[in-house]
DNA sequence: GGCCGAGCGATTGTTCTACGATTTACCGGT
DNA sequence: ACCGGTAAATCGTAGAACAATCGCTCGGCC
């Protein structure tokens, strides 16, 4: 004699869950996570040409295979494809970053505006763990804690599109991070500023938030911009 | 003897347009630039699947340049890839069109707020197009002619990636439109609301835009939402 | 009659090889 | 030092081959 499976909601969201490890896709995707994964964290810095012989042979795949996950990563902006002469890690320009964070007030400010109920769950999170790096004094964990705060923010929206695209304006930010030198400059000061914005959203004082937001973008911009010149000194 | 060229500013200009034209670009992005303009006219419509080895014997292409070719538009949304199975046209939910409203309410209210000086002139050129097409009752044209209307706001927020995440809303948007039946139910009404908004910004009376944007959204996202669902019946 | 599993054809996923086209680097002549 | 040409490296694309997977049909069985 056997038992039937109980199916309960818990089943399906844990197999859901558990879905994403089996499925993971096809080998372009899973390469293409890989890739991601080592230009985030540094591995392969900005303006880093990726050869396609080299890697192929590295990642024991065909040639097909890495050009299909080139072509995702460029999508995502990570990656730049010059025709004959192959793919670079993306190196911004002032004006890159100038564009980022033009599009990240309209859609982060959007984000907060409208707010039906606010869940500062996961924004809580976020600040709690800027709060801990910044503690241990790993500036880069606080760089990661900063992002995932904004993220939160972005999630507000409600929208898989808004969420998703936030998601990839981060990404191409780390971009603007890997090449300065020093992270905790770039990410101490917002510890503090994202907990007061944290404060009036959960004080249910959405304007006062949006307003503190958009001083945010104002100085992170501006500290960026004058410090990507240094670094970046010709175009 | 011979003279230098003379180098001005408005040579590079028109040289970079050239350009264009003549770097056409690989061979896969001109493929997807066909099948793209394939689905928007409709002749794949929404649900219809693209078979590798029969597109591949049409277009006289390989596999390889072909399947680049699909990546890039299933990243552009219009297309879906389904592991194993092959690449369909997007079939959108009434979900899909709740987020597109959502994050177009977001990027083209964002695009009317905090404007520097107005330039209303392409938004102008849509209008003006748009009578046009509906004076010759070329209902399709009038839709072309709203989307412009739209794009043209999305720009005004002077970022290239507002304007390019517009440009790919607004194509997914179209999908909607090719399996709904009545073009000029979906387009007409619009054309005045569009002249009105128009006139609000000429006038420089942004913030009565904005308002009028955002019941724009609602009346155009309940208006498809309920068409959809006599077509779409079971999600 | 209807359910279930084996087998089969069709299609996709991936690899491998090949070759033309383009870029890049090197090198000798002026 | 500049220019031009040749050679090597690399990319772009094609094509064939094989494995993996899906969808369907066909029997067998309750």
């Amino acid at each position: 004699m056997f038992y039937d499976l109980p199916v309960t909601d818990e089943w399906g969201t844990r197999l859901a869950g558990d879905r994403a490890l089996l499925d993971r896709g096809s080998t372009a995707e899973r390469v293409a996570d890989v890739l991601r994964q080592r230009i985030t964290e540094g591995v392969f810095l900005p303006g880093t040409r990726l050869s396609e012989e080299n890697l192929r042979e590295a990642l024991g795949i065909s040639r097909n295979t890495l050009r299909e996950a080139f072509r995702l990563l460029s999508h995502e902006g990570l990656l730049e494809h010059q025709l004959n002469r192959g793919v670079f890690v993306r190196l911004l320009t002032s004006e890159d970053i100038r564009d980022l964070y033009a599009i990240r007030r309209i859609l982060e400010c959007g984000a907060l505006r409208n707010l039906p109920a606010v869940s500062v769950e996961t924004i809580k999170t976020a600040i709690e763990a800027a709060d801990e790096a910044a503690v241990r004094g790993d500036w880069s964990a606080v760089g990661t804690a900063n992002m995932r705060f904004h993220q939160a923010i972005a999630d507000l929206a409600g929208s898989r599109r808004v969420s998703e695209a936030v998601r990839a304006l981060l990404a191409e930010l780390r971009l603007v991070f890997l090449v300065l030198a020093d992270p905790r400059l770039l990410h101490e000061p917002y510890v503090a500023v994202n907990r007061k914005l944290y404060e009036l959203l959960a004080a249910g004082d959405a304007a006062a938030a949006e307003e503190a937001l958009q001083r945010y973008f104002d100085d992170a911009e501006a500290q960026l911009l004058s410090a990507y010149a240094t670094v970046n000194g010709a175009h």
